[in-house]
DNA sequence: GCATTAACCACAG
DNA sequence: CTGTGGTTAATGC
């Protein structure tokens, strides 16, 4: 188990771009980075948590069983935090995190990371913009599902990925069709079906996984639409 | 009533 | 793991 240098890390979150030689010392003397195959668990609900979770390279789904059926509630791409509502809220973990691709992620020791909010407010600001950025893109999510029907919730998650994740119109998508309707509450005959329309429809191209926008205009009418 | 939406089930690649 | 067809329940004209 090396504890890291970062000091020298290349893939520093924009928070640890603000912490000073002494503290990213203090920072890699509490911190290991751990690489992740596809579908492997980085953590796991109602486990306890002693980390905060830095994803360095790699795609996640956060996922919480919930009383009726398991739920999606957000696919993560790197850099970014995982685990601060977590870690932070509480002692053990109300989600798990799954890794969609080969993940690469730090573990820093919560102790270490909390005295690394009160030494350093750049480093600290940093960390609740992107904790508020993130509580927004939840709100958002929570009433595209609640008031949405499904080629709505399915044309706003289609939208995500090509805006928010591949940064392109033509991508494979992560999750099987059981996990897509995971995360928009949903049957996955339901997805099935909806993702053929969508291609009758001239919408999308769809090919088992592997999807392209041919009309976004339109998916986006259909996201707001409902 | 009748139409629409979407879940659940069964069965087949 | 997916796709399809049939059935069913809820909701809205």
């Amino acid at each position: 188990m090396d504890t890291m240098s970062c000091y020298a890390c290349l893939l520093k979150s924009r928070a640890a771009e603000n912490l000073g030689d002494l503290e990213l010392n203090i920072m890699g003397e509490n911190c290991v980075v751990v690489a992740f195959e596809k579908g492997e668990t980085i953590f796991k609900q109602n486990a306890l948590s002693s980390n905060i979770i830095y994803l360095q390279t790699g795609l996640v789904k956060l996922i919480i069983d919930g009383p009726q059926r398991k739920q999606i509630l957000q696919i993560k791409k790197a850099p970014c935090y995982l685990g601060l509502p977590t870690t932070m809220g509480d002692k053990i973990n109300h989600y798990s995190a799954v890794a969609l691709e080969p993940t690469a992620a730090c573990f820093i020791d919560i102790e270490t990371f909390k005295q690394l909010l009160r030494m350093n407010t750049n480093f600290s600001y940093e960390i609740i913009l992107e904790l508020c950025k993130n509580e927004l893109d939840h709100f958002h999510r929570c009433v595209n599902l609640v008031q949405s029907q499904i080629f709505g919730r399915l044309a706003a998650n289609l939208l995500y990925f090509a805006n928010e994740i591949y940064d392109s119109d033509e991508f494979d998508l992560p999750l099987s069709r059981n996990e897509m309707a995971d995360l928009i509450c949903t049957s996955r005959e339901t997805v099935s079906r909806s993702l053929n329309e969508l291609a009758e429809e001239n919408v999308i191209e769809i090919q088992g996984k592997h999807l392209r926008i041919t009309n976004k205009d339109m998916l986006r009418k259909i996201k707001e639409k409902g």
